[in-house]
DNA sequence: TTCATGAATGCAAGCGTTTACAGTAAGCGC
DNA sequence: GCGCTTACTGTAAACGCTTGCATTCATGAA
């Protein structure tokens, strides 16, 4: 195993200075077309590839992102990593990933290391930090962007929907088919602004008839299987148990519709189930899931197009936000 | 925003050399305690951390591997990859996640990528590169391992099971219940060895009982719901459907049983199916999906062992071989 | 002819760490 | 008091690249 070529290596057996073999890489139009190609070969020749750390050191950019989701066993993110996989690679800039399983205290941390990695940016999944987190970034001048995540007057850049709104949105229309009583199975609030914002958009909806979502009407639960079903059971053995039950995540409504099956109930014959997210899981139950659709993709890449301007020195990134919409499947009926 | 602290910038302050803060940071238990805490205030109090591209270019590691995987939009491979970064996460090493969308030639240009950001190690998924890369990366002297994959005589260290002697036992087990018209939904096996061999397992388990997996009864397509679903279909409206359909992953049975349901079939009176992988997927499915289980979590730990091992100086990364199960659910029953 | 211009290239000063080696001081056995 | 070891710390030389500035040379205008 030899050593390595280094950029002198290259420089002095295409007869040139190491300055140009490196302008040869990095701005191929700043040199002479025959100069470039005798660099060209002497690097194929050495099979050179420049060194990481030198290039970092010299250039003090790592072109580099650093994404942090709670998880990647949920397949909610990894659509949307994926589209901004593609966009950053376009322009040459590298995703590294970080979980943080739904718990701050590993998000900063995680963020940190990533730091020490010296990313250039980052993709952060909704506004679940300490600010004093987000204040130190921007003082280190290191862009950043929130996902899967909007509101109004946030004060860092989000690229994401109105998780209340579509939630709202979802619960009205429930209550349009003559649900009244309606239960609900949330992620769990705490620490989870996503979780948190759907659990009011139901309440908000609820509330505009009247109607309160009483403690016993709501659980918040882990984003799994087992417990959607879990807690769908608990609700179905009630003395006068729901007619719609809402899901706080397209996970949680699956779950939820294997334990209406497990006692033998039908859906949504006999109650009536909503998920939220619409991943591909939703297609593929019996029957397929009503949920709310999340542009995935398309968060992904605008984020990757925003984080990609400020690494250009674009000053302020700008949030979007992006509207979801309901696909009516077949597991919401009117009440029977 | 000031500019950052250095290592120089913490020596003074502590009244130290740049030796003895290098070393505090790295190897402790080399300092002085009371040098140690004066040096720790002065990290705090100037919020120092260490500039990546500076310590990469002295140390010559990046502390950093490198994984490709075809996509991230099957849940196949998130679980191994969560299992992966929490085994690596512990000793300080990073992960760096790239995809190949189960295009070679695009995986061996990820592969120089991760190299160019000077990553110490790799996971690959499988033995699906030209073995000129794999060369290479040993001419390097890069530590790499294959998971999801195993095959006796693998010049190179893998992580995996032996897919061929998993889809070999399904099919038997179906030839056991005394199917004897059986289909075949496989992945694309071009370029793709994992796909390939769970092929070969069947034709294999066909064989030896003297029925040949005849080209009528063989499909490749993409890893997709609608695939599946289409391909199901095709099979059931023959003349004379089949009375089971293998099939080569989860993904794709789920989308068979869609396919058969749409067409008033019912699962598994009038066809069996089966799956492969063990994805969360399954066991949502009505009914429940006969599958292959794969161990993800426990390949992804190793991998992450295996990589730290070499990266620590282990000469060569010894292969692992894992065993499959069938989990027998509600999809595969007796020919009627 | 002289000069200003612009293109192509070279020179050399960093960039912030790590680490081999050398140095110092204290402790210990004799 | 001497030499030897041990424990800690400092010195300074890499590590490989980028880039501002200087230099060279050819070109065309005055």
């Amino acid at each position: 195993m030899k050593k390595r070529a280094r950029l002198e290596d290259v420089a002095s057996v295409a007869g040139v200075s190491t300055a140009t073999v490196s302008r040869t890489l990095n701005q191929p139009l700043l040199v002479h077309e025959a100069t470039r190609r005798r660099v060209e070969a002497a690097v194929a020749q050495l099979d050179y590839t420049p060194h990481f750390g030198g290039r970092v050191l010299a250039s003090n950019r790592t072109d580099t992102v650093g994404a942090v989701i709670p998880t990647m066993e949920n397949a909610i993110f990894a659509r949307g990593l994926q589209a901004l996989q593609d966009t950053l690679d376009e322009a040459g800039v590298g995703v590294v990933i970080a979980t943080s399983d739904y718990d701050p205290a590993r998000e900063a941390a995680q963020i940190r290391l990533l730091l020490n990695r010296g990313v250039d940016g980052l993709m952060l999944v909704g506004e679940s930090c300490d600010p004093a987190v987000y204040r130190m970034l921007e003082r280190r001048g290191v862009p950043f962007v929130l996902v899967w995540w909007w509101r109004m007057d946030c004060p860092w850049p989000c690229i994401g929907f109105d998780n209340r709104a579509a939630a709202r949105a979802m619960a009205e229309r429930v209550l349009d088919l003559g649900h009244r009583r309606i239960a609900m199975i949330g992620g769990i609030a705490r620490d989870n602004d996503r979780a948190t914002a759907r659990i009011r958009g139901v309440r908000d909806a609820l509330a505009s008839r009247g109607l309160p979502l009483g403690p016993g009407k709501l659980v918040e639960v882990p984003y799994t299987l087992d417990a959607g079903a879990e807690a769908a059971r608990r609700f179905m053995s009630a003395a006068r148990p729901p007619t719609a039950i809402v899901c706080g995540s397209d996970v949680l409504a699956a779950g939820a519709l294997i334990g209406c099956r497990s006692m033998g109930l039908e859906v949504p014959a006999d109650v009536s189930v909503t998920g939220f997210d619409d991943i591909d899981l939703a297609t593929v139950l019996e029957p397929a899931l009503t949920t709310v659709h999340v542009p995935h993709v398309r968060m992904g890449r605008a984020s990757g197009s925003a984080l990609l301007q400020a690494l250009a020195g674009e000053e302020k990134v700008t949030s979007v936000v992006f509207e979801t919409t309901l696909v009516e499947r077949g597991t919401l009926a009117a009440v029977g």
